[in-house]
DNA sequence: GTATGGATGTTCT
DNA sequence: GAACATCCATACT
């Protein structure tokens, strides 16, 4: 669904807005706005794809312990971590839980909102669709890199979180992408029928074949967050 | 529309 | 030296 962005920025979101637990939050993320004040100008998109990795998750870097790559995830819920994929690719990811805890949301993408030319200039496309769809395209097209790890997302920085431009679209649940590790989890979120979620169509909402139906499924609205996988 | 394979560099064993 | 939360081009149905 295309979107207009309305004029003027929504509210800056402060850590206590953030919800603690890494399925709450990873889901509260879905509909709000990323934004980078760069000194070219301002880029900013609707968060419409997240995944969670959890505390004690064998596919959350934070699993093995505390090292000097993923020390970010033990940072207090709000801040970011960055780190290199594929020799190629800085992936954006936001801390979760509280401080000594190792958890995260990645971001996996957004809908481009403001900066569109700037983006495009750093993808190197003018493709819109494919501008932030991925985790690799949304770092690349916002001007994220490994300099922010680490960086406050609550702290009046130039990287932040803001609210919703528009009301929060209902919202799917399927598998994670790319991993090996408990790959079965439900865990990974997105804006139903928005066309900037990247990943197969079978795990978006818009597989063709009814046989494809149990790829994903929408959360009921008023559920908890430990209710949504399975 | 989906599937496959190569390129890339950092981290940890 | 293997693993890796990816992207892109290419070759299919």
């Amino acid at each position: 669904m295309q979107r207009r962005h309305e004029s003027g920025a929504p509210a800056r979101l402060r850590r206590k807005d953030l919800p603690t637990d890494t399925v709450a939050l990873a889901r509260f993320l879905i509909g709000k706005t990323l934004i980078h004040d760069l000194p070219e100008g301002r880029v900013s998109g609707r968060i419409v794809e997240t995944e969670a990795y959890l505390p004690g998750d064998p596919a959350c870097h934070a699993f093995i312990g505390e090292t000097r790559r993923n020390r970010s995830l033990f940072l207090e819920r709000g801040h970011a971590y960055v780190y290199f994929s594929y020799g190629c690719w800085a992936l954006m990811n936001v801390a979760s839980e509280t401080a000594g805890i190792g958890a995260g949301i990645l971001l996996r993408a957004l809908e481009p909102l403001e900066g569109v030319p700037l983006m495009e200039r750093r993808r190197g496309t003018t493709r819109l669709l494919d501008l932030a769809r991925g985790p690799g395209r949304l770092s690349n097209a916002m001007g994220i890199t490994l300099a922010h790890d680490a960086r406050d997302l609550c702290n009046g920085g130039p990287l932040w979180l803001a609210g919703e431009t528009c009301p929060q679209a209902k919202i799917g649940v399927s598998t994670r992408i790319g991993i090996t590790k408990a790959a079965d989890r439900r865990l990974r979120f997105f804006e139903i029928g928005n066309r900037f979620v990247s990943g197969p169509a079978h795990l978006n909402g818009r597989g063709s074949s009814p046989a494809n139906r149990s790829d994903w499924r929408a959360i009921p609205v008023d559920s908890q967050p430990a209710s949504v996988e399975g």
